[in-house]
DNA sequence: TGTACATCAGTGAACGCGCGTTCACTGATGTAC
DNA sequence: TGTACATCAGTGAACGCGCGTTCACTGATGTAC
């Protein structure tokens, strides 16, 4: 039987979680840098000095956000990009699947496009660790690719930056069409097709990177 | 002649550019949202109320700094993409071009890339605003091109919108090479090795699109 | 040119407010016997 | 199972501080005659 939290232990985390849930509301309209540990506090209805048996600061919390967000991302995207199929289904995929994470987690899509070039330094690196990761892990899966034969490490590892940088993007337009006043169906609708066909662009140059 | 502003409003102008300078300095280590008003005034030496003469809020000033940072760079943007010569000696230009300005306005870049997701609504629209001028620009210029014959007008805006992002991500990495602490300049050359290499990729998919 | 009045960029005092952090505390949970 | 002590997540009062905004002001610059 698998190991059950003591009462004390659960609960702690639960009130951590409802830290960093409120965090992430609080950071829908306005800057981690900007963000006040009283107001997440409020939002949760604990003490302000509760704060500290959780975090050290809110740049700290934003560090734990920052392994919340991203954290979880790695296998489906090691998965996505590996996965059979040709470039055209592959990329289809790929968008679907931003296009998803997009609608189940948008404050978490926020708060990475908005924290990745931040004023707060710790998040800045933690986010940075995470997207070389992705770019390292990318390279990996595209490196098993026969495509991939005659390429030189320098030009995988540059083609799995385009490929996750392209994603970072293709996610924000994804939150800006979903945050749409009017027609956010239509608005996500025509991101899929603008991001597909960019991704179709990068994929005839990567097909012709060799001739 | 030319009219001479009268030493009211030159001395105006004046400590509104001093206002500006100073914010943007602030802005290094701090997204705007979190920057205050007083913390502006204070480094310029004047007295907190006399910022309501120049700014009716920090928002406010960041808009200006966002015509301060883009504005003038319109021109720079069409003549670049437009210029003669094979897309290898464009791309040469284009990112030697964007390694200059970085290093000529490193704040300004890092303003840009902070606050186009930042936490400031009215800004974050004015960069979008400034952006999609950028990209209307470059689809004009791109479709000029020989090599456009045959492209319908949203693969142009496509491949402009693609080429802008490039620009931004472009300039990001030369900042954050420009800022690495142990060797920049050696930063820098490998940014432009990577980046060069990427647009030609680029460049590769758009000569072959139409196959 | 000189004078009298208008304009207005910048001043400085004052205000109420929310901030981050400290500290000694409480009382439920955990542990040792 | 029951008892006695230890742990520690969350409390609540208190602190000094800097914030944005208001207001009536000053005095150099601008303008009309």
């Amino acid at each position: 039987m698998s190991h059950t939290l003591g009462i004390r232990q659960a609960q702690k985390q639960k009130t951590r979680q409802a830290l960093l849930d409120a965090a992430l509301g609080l950071l829908a309209e306005q800057s981690l840098s900007s963000l006040g540990l009283r107001e997440v506090t409020r939002a949760v209805g604990v003490a302000p000095t509760a704060f500290y048996r959780h975090f050290r600061s809110t740049a700290d919390l934003g560090v734990a956000l920052v392994e919340e967000a991203l954290g979880s991302l790695h296998p489906m995207v090691r998965t996505t990009v590996s996965t059979a199929g040709d470039s055209e289904e592959r990329i289809v995929r790929a968008v679907e699947l931003i296009a998803a994470y997009v609608a189940a987690h948008p404050a978490h899509v926020r708060f990475i496009a908005r924290e990745r070039h931040g004023g707060v330094q710790p998040v800045r690196e933690a986010i940075r660790d995470q997207l070389a990761r992705f770019a390292e892990e990318v390279k990996v899966e595209i490196a098993k690719d026969p495509e991939a034969a005659g390429w030189s490490d320098d030009d995988l590892l540059m083609l799995a930056n385009l490929y996750v940088d392209q994603m970072l993007i293709t996610a924000c337009l994804f939150l800006e069409a979903l945050e749409s006043p009017d027609a956010p169906k239509e608005e996500m609708e025509q991101v899929t097709q603008v991001v597909t066909r960019r991704l179709r662009l990068i994929n005839v140059g990567r097909g012709h990177w060799l001739d």
